[in-house]
DNA sequence: TATGTTTATCGTAATATTGCAATATTAAAA
DNA sequence: TTTTAATATTGCAATATTACGATAAACATA
């Protein structure tokens, strides 16, 4: 045993998970932080804004690529990152309609 | 190497991976999910409703409620799980403050 | 007290993630 | 064309996660 049983849940909670996944890591945040910051989305220096090896960063930003958080651009022999506004406007209706839900239960007893 | 180096990254970075990981499992959606739906959170049956063993289950309980996501209560023999309400508050308005933020921008490039 | 019910923990196997050095790839610049 | 710069990929070691059977712990009830 050990790997995830994914295939036994439903699509719609296998996409928030991968989605959550991919910012469950302190770099990964940094790096969404980082994009968000910077006016420029030239971003080769994500590299030295964090304390790893560029391979780390490298592999690090293809995880956020492929849950479709981010997204790349070649730019000459440099690449360009930057947010996926449509990844992260996805993430506050989700959490906004737990809210709203919350809200109007108003029973949750703990 | 291996271990993630958390000490590196801010207390604000790895305080949103934290929540971020503990969603990034679909039997972990599915259990914050199933909690919303319930109008009673007597909640043992929360096994009976997924694909998983009880000890997993559990431990994927005790993950949600580590990060913050849901508290437990004991009642009898039986433990009363639901959401916290101001951990999801707090994900919404992280992901709002992004979202405004990137509306702002205005020249996200890629 | 003895028994059943519910949940947590332990031990362990399978798998995934993290991190980095080394190397490859790609494109600009000399 | 050779060199340099920026990224990606590979290979591997260390560590973490996932899953579950077995068992323990806590409590209700007969």
């Amino acid at each position: 045993m050990g790997a995830s049983k994914t295939e036994h849940f439903t699509e719609s909670h296998n996409s928030i998970a991968i989605l959550a996944k991919a910012l469950g890591h302190p770099a990964r945040v940094a790096i969404i932080e980082y994009l968000l910051s910077v006016d420029t989305c030239i971003c080769g220096d994500i590299v030295n804004e964090l304390p790893l090896a560029q391979a780390t960063v490298s592999q690090h930003l293809k995880e956020l690529k492929n849950a479709g958080l981010i997204k790349g651009n070649i730019e000459g022999n440099a690449v360009c990152y930057c947010i996926n506004e449509k990844t992260i406007a996805g993430l506050q209706t989700y959490f906004r309609n737990i809210s709203v839900k919350l809200e109007k239960k108003k029973n949750n007893c703990c």
